[in-house]
DNA sequence: GAGTGGTCTAGACCACAAA
DNA sequence: TTGTGGTCTAGACCACTCC
């Protein structure tokens, strides 16, 4: 086995099994290199591991240490609903409702910009509503895609890879307009999904999206930040 | 500048303007190595972060590669409630509803077990439901918890560091019962958040904590995962 | 077979913060 | 002042996989 690894996991052991408790001290890199038998630098690249998934902090001259958990950092997975659906094994569709070229205004999003707006069907029921707005200054391309044919979102992730972005998910009641797009009674809780798109600290995007309740559910996962297996 | 941080950090700039489009095929560590004036073990390095945070992809004999963006993976950060509600500046408040000792039956959760019924108070007004399950046979101390004075969730954060766990989020229109204990009326849409907590394998707890739509939402972020400044 | 990443070594120097 | 982590080097060998 992998030296380094070996260190890595038995060290994450004593600290997920409870041996170790936050705060406690772990052994010097010298202390461990003499005891696994090995160069420094190699018990270095171990820990280096350990304290970049949050497991132990580091701190020079006094030591290394187990962290304090976090409060919960969890990694959600949000999927391009053509690829969510298709997973599931439906007949995705997207249909624009409207599509507009903003040019003056001011709502606080950067000008010129598309604002579309669509819904995302599923096995040809509704399962999504989606108000979009995009920066033509950051994304010029954009004026000349089909966002008839194509989600935006879709198009977006081909063509603006390696954005940053932030979410804020809430449940809300739909308006009367929302709920009857959507195929749901008024009263029927929405998931609402706000996100907003950077990159290079440009603002790309902001789509709000609104699922029904009862065919949609977010999933989250929060691991020692350790042998991530790829999530599919 | 740190001659591994700056190929990383150049690297990664590449990638994040669009210069390099996935697919792309990034220098060898010689090449770069020879590029930069510094020895392979520090490209190396560089390259192994960016594979670590997602960015690029190492196939031996082949070479690495800019990688395809995963669809949307966000880090959320779920607060223990006591917490988010104090650093709101608000007064916080757990009253427990209901405590008892499962030891036969079977809902799929281990035996014996705590049942625990409670609400969270937000400045003395309703916040959050929660229903919870503790596993005994894994946390054998909660026995001896008081949970009618502290919140469970904070008692299992204190005693046991480090689970993993998988949330699952959904927006719900509450029964009678819940939207009376929340103060909401019938028809105010809630959010539901599940979560199943892992140690070692075992089931710890699961809760369901069912928050106001009006009062609460969750904030997910994704970036590329470098420059990892510690959410606060 | 040959090129690429993966890892390890032994040593060195530096930066920083605690004592 | 000193102990600790942080980083770099030059070299070596291995493992894998594409050709």
């Amino acid at each position: 086995m992998n030296p380094a690894r070996r260190i890595r996991d038995e060290i994450a052991a004593s600290i997920q099994s409870g041996a170790w408790r936050p705060g406690h001290r772990i052994p010097t890199e010298q202390e461990l290199a003499a005891r696994y038998g090995c160069a420094r630098g190699t018990v270095s690249k171990a820990l280096s591991e350990l304290a970049a998934s949050g497991l132990i902090e580091r701190r020079r001259k006094a030591g290394s240490f187990v962290a304090h958990p976090p409060v919960h950092s969890a990694v959600m997975t949000v999927p391009d609903l053509a690829e969510l659906i298709a997973a599931r094994g439906e007949a995705y569709r997207w249909q624009a409702l409207a599509i507009e070229r903003l040019t003056g205004g001011d709502d606080g999003f950067a000008r010129p910009a598309l604002a579309i707006e669509g819904v995302h069907f599923a096995a040809d029921e509704p399962f999504a509503f989606e108000q979009r707005r995009i920066a033509l200054g950051e994304v010029a391309d954009a004026a000349d895609a089909d966002f008839e044919a194509q989600a935006p979102g879709t198009w977006l992730l081909a063509h603006i890879p390696w954005t940053e972005g932030r979410h804020v998910i809430r449940a809300v009641t739909p308006t009367r307009k929302e709920a009857r797009l959507l195929g749901i009674g008024p009263s029927t809780a929405c998931l609402e999904l706000d996100r907003t798109t950077w990159r290079a600290g440009g603002v790309v995007t902001h789509v709000r999206q609104l699922f029904r309740g009862d065919r949609f559910d977010l999933v989250a996962e929060f691991r020692s930040g350790l042998e991530s297996a790829r999530p599919s």
